[in-house]
DNA sequence: CGCCGATTAATTGTGTACAATTGAATTGTG
DNA sequence: CACAATTCAATTGTACACAATTAATCGGCG
């Protein structure tokens, strides 16, 4: 009575995978005509809301480290859209700033959702109770000590001390 | 009263997609012992299932391109997994086919998935229907003419007439 | 038989992901 | 103040993803 099997069409963590694949490529069209690839739209929703970040924040708020953010950001400074400079009170820190026309862009992104939304065909409802269940699913997936990540979700203030960072050195 | 916003927070998509990297970051320590990554055991769970496949074929299960999957298996071969031949009765068709060792490797990859949903700690009916919505989500994603690909599941006989495939060309 | 369109993989090029390392800047401690 | 430990971003190297192109093969049709 194996209770979890090898079968490919049991397996969640494949329809998860594939889920996400498959939505971002309905996204592509839509962000092909902004310039925009869909790690780099995320970036610009980040931005639209708080208007200017670091690395570090976007890299926790993404879960992305700086090994996919540089490139990233260098790539969307030469398309125009960003700015990214050293904090002047903090060389370690990089700042990355809207620019007009970063900001600009936010107008033409803004039927994507719904037409994202109306394309899969889901209710409102569905919507929130699978996104509070795949919310549970990454804290439980995440490295020890970053589990409530998301609660930063609006980083009001600026405190924002956000430690741990668990090792996950391999074998 | 906007139905849908640009705040990062409230998109699905976004819970999708941190969703199945964290969740594939689980897998990574215990698919690295067994000297895989992530799309390469969901390869072999075609293989373990099947014993033999087509590139086609896994194109087709795992929505995976030949610009992804050839390289893959070229790794895959050279790590001694699997075998790969140009079908004597099609040239075009190039059949992926177990080796010793890549079947002596399911014993070991056997706790994997229990592993797994227990580090999730998720109920075993909510993973039920989470795989549900996360497949009529996919459906939904696809591009026309391929939303069942699933049915194809087991992959039983060998009809498999799959056709389809729209082009998405972009602007 | 000979050609044409379709099928199938492989290749090319760009853009993520992520582990591991590097290097500069800062902080904590004596 | 000196200096070791830490923080932060960038770099390096490997492995996906995916669009677009290429190349070989097959199937049908006159």
């Amino acid at each position: 009575m194996a209770r979890t099997s090898l079968r490919l069409s049991d397996q969640v963590c494949f329809a998860l995978y594939a889920a996400s694949r498959a939505v971002t490529g309905l996204y592509r069209p839509m962000l092909d005509e902004l310039g925009l690839t869909y790690p780099q739209y995320l970036v610009m929703l980040v931005l639209w809301e708080h208007r200017s970040t670091t690395v570090k924040e976007l890299s926790a708020t993404l879960q992305l480290d700086s090994g996919t953010l540089s490139p990233l950001l260098k790539r969307m400074e030469a398309s125009g859209l960003v700015r990214r400079q050293r904090r002047p009170d903090d060389e370690r820190s990089v700042e990355i700033t809207l620019t007009d026309k970063g900001m600009a862009l936010r107008d033409e992104a803004r039927p994507v959702p719904g037409r994202l939304v109306r394309t899969l065909e889901i209710s409102g409802d569905e919507l929130v109770s699978l996104r509070a269940l795949l919310r549970r699913i990454t804290a439980a997936a995440l490295p020890e000590g970053m589990e409530n990540w998301e609660s930063a979700g609006a980083v009001h203030g600026g405190s924002g001390s956000d430690r741990g960072r668990a090792s996950r050195r391999g074998a």
